[in-house]
DNA sequence: TTGCTCCTCACGTCACGTGAGGTGGC
DNA sequence: TTGCTCCTCACGTCACGTGAGGTGGC
């Protein structure tokens, strides 16, 4: 009993659908919504009526932005239970998305209003001794790096409590090329006093302490930075982050504190 | 008394900022964030730490993703009130885009949730007389649609007053093309009695009531556009809009109605 | 002198828009 | 037969990423 459903051009499925005769050829070349016939002789597409709950599926999801890789694998879903996570996945990427920008706007206004403005950052400058520690490194991007400690720092806290307790915070040792690439080789670690462990290298460093999100970093790297140069460093060698206070600590940003440590060349005589 | 600030490397100044090392290159040829020297025989540039603030900036502004065009147009702003307007503005143009986002959502929800799905669109066919009206015509784009309606229709409404009354509700004829490019010949009309008012023609049409937002239009576009294909219709031909319930009316989306009518070709003998 | 940093092309990405140049359908 | 629709390249857009191939600086 289905009624036949007719077929239309593609300037009549553009007109039923809002979508543009371009756009329905890129949707046809990346396999999202191919017609429904082609006439082999002059290419002349053909669309069903039958077509259209799709594309509008299709308009809708575009509206949010799904990238059209996603789009197909929507589209071609087995089932509608497929179908509907891969959608609910999407607006859950949709509303990290958003709340990364609502963080941002808030990051640009703080700026703009000057809190905690030009050098207010306080530099010093220590020697750190040789720390031994249970360690893990692994090459991360900057989006992984939040999922990757929280991951990794709880099984290292772990490790440290069967090994006779922590000695100190936490921390990460960053390759310097890693705030050039967005991506590299990062190693966190958790001092133990256990003979057997790793050791992280010491030496003299520049240090400031960063009271905020993680995303607010950057302010803090300016202004320790700046020292760098003026202590006569060269802003290369890895860098050492302590978390003093970390987000298993505190679910207030504002509470967070974060150390800072770049290293400076060996002393000169003087 | 200022202090000579010192004067970094590219590859200091991008660990110093947590811009790529090509970013910096981009923004140097786009004239966002140039070097404080360039080395004319090597082409090596020199960054100064007092460009840290503006890299600050420039970083927070494309993370709220303003274009870089826009961003030049911050860096190079002669005095801070002009900054603080283009940053504003922007921001502005940032919650209508979360606007438009989440209203995409729910969009997509209530697709998903199939509210008035599946031809519960009533279609009828219509003989609409010719009408005299007063009318406005412009090339108007889909984006700027709404704000043009906004603007000239009062102005048609508050003409049709002085014209003894509007005689029916308004609407808008839409160059086919429209649909398929998001763009082309908008006329907008109000009906009145006068004589030397302009002709909108009438003719054969289909016709369907949408009850709803206008970016949920598509839907009641593709259950008409089914109608006219199995009343022989070609698809072509100017489509009319009337707009019953209009937002000057109400401040509910879900309260707006609007007639579309999709012209016919004329009836055959049988 | 050896690495390391830096340089300039130049092509790739993403989702189409926009002609260019040519052909089918009524 | 004349317009109109449709077709396939192929280049443009945007903000960079990613090598390729070569040179300067310590």
């Amino acid at each position: 009993m289905a009624e036949p459903t007719g077929t239309v051009t593609i300037g009549e499925f553009s007109r039923l659908t809002h979508l543009s005769v371009r756009t329905l050829h890129h949707y046809h070349a990346e396999g999202v919504l191919a017609p429904s016939a082609v006439d082999p002789a002059t290419g002349y597409r053909r669309y069903g009526l039958d077509q259209l709950a799709a594309a509008q599926l299709v308009r809708r999801l575009r509206a949010v932005r799904m990238p059209v890789p996603q789009l197909r694998a929507v589209v071609l879903a087995p089932d509608d239970a497929t179908r509907q996570a891969l959608i609910a996945a999407h607006l859950g990427d949709l509303r990290r998305e958003l709340a990364e920008t609502a963080a941002a706007v808030s990051s640009l206004q703080s700026l703009l209003s000057g809190a905690g403005s030009n050098g207010a950052v306080a530099v010093s400058v220590r020697a750190l001794p040789d720390l031994s520690a249970l360690t893990c490194t692994a090459d991360v991007t900057r989006e992984s790096v939040a999922a990757w400690c929280a991951d990794v720092f709880p099984q290292l806290y772990a490790a440290a409590g069967r090994a006779g307790g922590a000695t100190g915070p936490g921390g990460a040792c960053y390759d310097d090329t890693w705030f050039e690439q967005d991506a590299g080789r990062v190693t966190a670690f958790v001092p133990v006093a256990a003979p057997g462990a790793d050791v992280v290298r010491g030496g003299r460093y520049a240090v400031a302490l960063h009271a905020g999100a993680f995303t607010e970093l950057d302010r803090t790297y300016a202004a320790l930075g700046r020292e760098v140069v003026r202590l006569g460093g060269d802003l290369t060698g890895p860098i050492v982050e302590r978390y003093l206070v970390t987000p298993a600590d505190t679910s207030d940003p504002r509470g967070l504190r974060t150390e800072v440590c770049w290293p400076l060349p060996p002393q000169e005589e003087s």
